[in-house]
RNA sequence: GCGGAAGUGGCUCAGUUGGUAGAGCAUCACCUUGCCAAGGUGAGGGUCGCGGGUUCGAGUCCCGUCUUCCGCUCCA
């Protein structure tokens, strides 16, 4: 395989789709909120990592969960799997990143095309010296074959991170961060399928972080270094199946972010054109969303054929064939792979739930999530902060609901103005305590989207709450 | 990586020809109000991204560096 670039087309921008809040907007209200800070932010910040703060990290693990649910909790055919960040180096030899991410690369300064210094006519012979020498295109006056303008000294381009195993920090102890968690689930067919003894079709699941040094990262989490993918690989019968699978998993997987909220009108479909394809793929669909910066891959559907575990059975010399039992025939089975972003499906939750509507004259900011995907499902207020009993009550009702809910309790502020903040960070439900409470034993709940409001026997909030959550997920 | 622009309290920004920093919102406390961002009083919070230089004096000028944004490039 070469490293010459093939010229991608990008997506086509020519439909803008409808708007979606600008990227200024969220990533304003992330750090105000405390869903999404700069990393390191007080050395002045590190390029394309972010952290996840208090109302992110439990956004991000109700994403992680909501696909850890619909893929393996809800199913009967797939399972899943953490494997390490840091594998066996040959991995990623099989791979293909370290053969064609580490080669040494000179581009031309007027047509800007890249080329492996070792193709280069008149450079076939180079030692492992020359290819770091940067002047080596000096030395031997070497120019672009296809336009003879000049070239850059060779730069190394690995997109993998490396570091070293083990206390000597030689060539023989490089390990790399992961860039991808897919190899995991194949270097584990054999043990996984042995273990649960699944037949064929079944799929091996994983939310993992990888690790990416991507050339142009940017705009806020869309493109990190430092990233969590999920990722399924299905494993099937060659080769019908295969194409059968991919045209079942492509729905479903578009239908998961329209069922977590997702607005169906900015999500669209994107096949890549035959010369687009990686080296691996006979087929591959992207699922796109609508990004303030254009649409953008937010998940990608693969149809891997076997490269990747019959490059794993060659080079690991094991044999990683399927028995099928029904047929005693031996196959090695196709993958068809669905590979998502936890960040990029957490962005994509939030900033397609961003809204602003007119209150009485006011602008009310609205995170419409999912009640499953919020941070908080409920907020527990008193009316009136005066009176004891109430705040009492306030805490019994909250230490109740915080059993099996993510909630909170603020008195800081008029109920106006607690239901706004609410509001802002997504919590569908308010749970308001007020005067007639202490008698009649009645609380409101206020509901963020309605904006309805209906008194419920405190003893029933839980399971009220439980019943409207239970309601909005099978919807 | 290249070109352009920008970095001032948590957020959005102002800061005049260089004279040791302000506003709105937010936050916190108290008073008042009591079901959809009310009002009042007060408080905390900034070595103006970082480093160096010019100057009696730098947020303002110069250099470097980091970060971000836009456009190319790149992108398994």
């Amino acid at each position: 395989m070469t490293t010459v670039s093939r010229a991608t087309p990008p997506p086509d921008q020519s439909d803008p789709g409808p708007a979606v809040a600008e990227l200024e907007t969220i990533v304003s209200l992330s750090k105000r909120r405390g869903f999404v800070f700069p990393s390191s932010e007080i050395y002045g910040g590190i390029n394309a990592v972010w952290d996840y703060g208090p109302l992110g990290v439990e956004l991000k693990n109700n994403v992680k969960r909501a696909w850890w649910r619909a893929m393996i909790q809800e199913r009967d055919d797939i399972v899943g799997l953490d494997a390490g960040i840091l594998m066996h180096p040959q991995v990623w030899v099989t791979s293909g990143h370290v053969g064609s991410f580490s080669d040494p690369l000179v581009e031309c300064q007027t047509c800007h095309r890249r080329f492996r210094l070792d193709e280069l006519p008149g450079a076939e012979d180079l030692t492992a010296t020359d290819l770091r020498d940067p002047t080596v295109i000096d030395r031997l006056g070497l120019i672009c074959p296809i336009d003879g303008g000049p070239l850059s000294a060779p730069r190394r381009f690995n997109l993998m991170f490396q570091t070293h195993m083990g206390p000597v920090e030689d060539e023989g102890s490089i390990v790399y961060l992961r860039p991808e968690t897919a190899q995991g689930s194949y270097v584990n067919f054999r043990n996984v399928q042995q273990a649960s003894r699944k037949k064929l079709p079944f799929g091996i699941a994983q939310i993992g972080k990888s690790f990416r040094n991507e050339i142009s990262p940017g705009n806020f989490v869309f493109r990190m270094r430092e990233f969590e993918q999920m990722e399924m690989q299905y494993f099937v019968h060659p080769e019908a199946e295969a194409y059968e699978a991919f045209e079942t998993w492509l729905p479903a997987r578009r239908a998961w972010y329209e069922r977590f909220g997702v607005t169906p009108a900015r999500l669209r479909l994107r096949e890549h054109a035959p010369d687009e394809l990686a080296h691996y793929a006979r087929k591959a669909v992207d699922i796109e969303y609508r990004f303030p910066f254009g649409w953008k891959e937010l998940e990608g559907v693969h149809n891997r054929g076997d490269f990747d575990l019959s490059r794993h059975q060659e080079a690991s010399g094991q044999n990683l064939e399927y028995f099928d039992p029904a047929t005693n025939e031996h196959v090695l089975p196709w993958i068809v792979e669905t590979a998502g972003g936890a960040d990029r499906a957490a962005f994509t939750f939030l900033i397609d739930a961003y809204r602003e509507e007119e209150v009485r004259g006011e602008t009310r900011v609205v995170l419409g999530l999912h009640p499953d995907l919020a941070p908080y499902k409920v907020a527990v207020l008193p009316l009136l902060k005066k009176r004891p009993e109430i705040v009492e009550l306030c805490h019994r009702l909250k230490t109740d609901l915080q059993q099996d809910l993510m909630c909170v309790y603020d008195d800081t502020a008029a109920i106006g103005k607690l239901y706004r903040r609410q509001d802002e960070i997504g919590t569908p439900w308010c749970v308001t305590v007020d005067v007639d409470s202490l008698e009649d034993g009645q609380v409101t709940i206020r509901d963020r989207d309605a904006m309805t409001q209906e008194r419920v026997a405190v003893g029933r909030v839980r399971e009220v709450i439980q019943a409207r959550l239970a309601a909005a997920r099978a919807a």
